[in-house]
DNA sequence: TCTGGGGTCCTAGGACCC
DNA sequence: TCTGGGGTCCTAGGACCC
């Protein structure tokens, strides 16, 4: 009516990822139940293949559960940089269908499919096209969903698993998922679903017709909005190339609890030291550092976060600050994760113009040349061949 | 059964400035 | 002498996603 023409949107979503690599990367494994993830203790199923799924094993799952429920299954550590690299080479099949890819995650990603009739034909068959090239190419199975928004595209692309492909009805969008169950909203967890469930709505239709000031008061002004938009399959969300990074953090949950300060800083200092790789790996300057621990009493969680004076990408300047933060949090109660995280970040370390600067802005400045040095010799000769004095070596970096 | 690790976004309250 | 309201920045916590 405006001229506009109507968007294709495509959600390509692999299927159980991390367990169909370690399939085809040794046949042996087919058609057994198979569960990546852990540790062992104190782990969660990152994905089960289906023949474990059968049992009620899922993603997210605690590894004890999964086991109790699916005793004969075979459990592999995730190996993530090979995901990744797996990964890599699926955007790339999907970079030949669209010039505007959207990775969401290690495995699934949404192409702007609009204009591309021309080269694929109708939605059904772009869909098939992408499906065969990515089997050829990987040997791996994904799901499509195809439709005329983000939302819509992700929710059928989930519809059918595995190796599904469904085509929201263009034109009947409203319809076709007005009887689903709220939570398959995007946005609407376990909490939102009971908000929504104490007020009646059980349906995306019903929240489609739900009146917005309730649904404000049931979950909060925008999200609200946001899920109301959905339901009624309004969606206008760019898909887009370039999402610059929020964040970038370490975490890592401790094989048995920890407490005091002494115990606690080696892992924190560890952490540092890879957020701080992180960091330089991508150009980017941290703004503020967060520091993160999990008690094992009640599994609560207690962060506290301060800007830095002068953006960094030094481990010595974030872990300075992680230590000061490290102070602000109870050091006595036993602790089962410890974690850092930097956010503001910037591209560029900001011009620094001062003639006289602060010696500790120079210390860092100093400490980040050196660390890029070691970086440097890391790449060459491999991650083992130089550390820190005081620091833990790489022990638990894959890379 | 006892809860990973990587993220994003929102909310609420306080400080501060005008 | 007492009291505004808006805007911005920051922090801590939490929901949600894969």
């Amino acid at each position: 009516m405006d001229g506009e023409r109507a968007r294709i949107v495509m959600h390509v979503d692999m299927d159980a990822f991390y367990a169909a690599v370690e399939v085809r990367d040794d046949p042996t494994l087919a058609g057994r139940a198979l569960i990546v993830g852990g540790p062992r203790r104190r782990g969660v199923v990152a994905t089960a293949s289906y023949e474990a799924r059968r049992f009620g094993v899922h993603s997210a799952m605690p590894m004890a559960r999964a086991l109790a429920l699916c005793p004969h299954a075979t459990v592999l550590a995730p190996r993530m940089g090979h995901y990744a690299e797996v990964s890599a080479q699926i955007m790339r099949v999907l970079a030949e269908f669209s010039p505007v890819v959207e990775p969401l995650s290690l495995d699934e990603a949404f192409l702007d499919m609009t204009g591309a009739e021309r080269l694929f034909g109708p939605p059904e068959a772009m869909a098939r096209a992408v499906q065969r090239a990515v089997r050829a190419r990987t040997a791996l199975s994904c799901s499509v969903g195809v439709a005329c928004n983000k939302f819509l595209a992700k929710l059928a692309s989930d519809l059918e698993k595995p190796g599904g492909l469904v085509v929201v009805p263009f034109g009947a969008e409203a319809a076709f998922v007005a009887p689903l169950p709220v939570r398959r909203l995007w946005g609407v967890g376990p909490r939102a679903a009971e908000r929504l469930a104490a007020g009646g709505l059980g349906t995306i239709g019903e929240v489609a017709r739900a009146d917005s000031a309730a649904l404000a008061r049931a979950v909060g002004s925008a999200l609200g909005a946001h899920v109301q938009r959905l339901a009624r399959a309004e969606d206008d969300r760019p898909v887009t190339r370039d999402h610059a990074r929020v964040s970038l953090g370490a975490e890592v949950t401790l094989a048995e609890d920890v407490r005091g300060r002494a115990a606690i800083e080696p892992v924190l200092r560890a952490r540092c030291e890879r957020v701080a790789r992180g960091l330089r790996r991508a150009g980017l300057c941290a703004g503020g550092v967060r520091v993160k621990l999990r008690y094992s009493r009640g599994f609560r969680l207690a962060t506290r976060q301060a800007r830095l004076e002068h953006p960094a990408d030094d481990s010595a300047t974030l872990f300075a600050t992680a230590r000061a933060l490290l102070e602000r949090l109870d050091l006595r109660a036993p602790v089962r994760l410890v974690g850092v995280a930097v956010y503001a970040l910037a591209t560029e370390r900001a011009p620094q113009l001062e003639l006289f600067p602060p010696p500790a802005a120079r210390a860092a400045r100093r400490r980040s040349a050196l660390e890029h040095a070691v970086d440097r010799i890391r790449d060459r000769f491999g991650a083992g061949t130089i550390a820190f004095g005081g620091a833990s070596p790489d022990d638990d970096a894959p890379d």
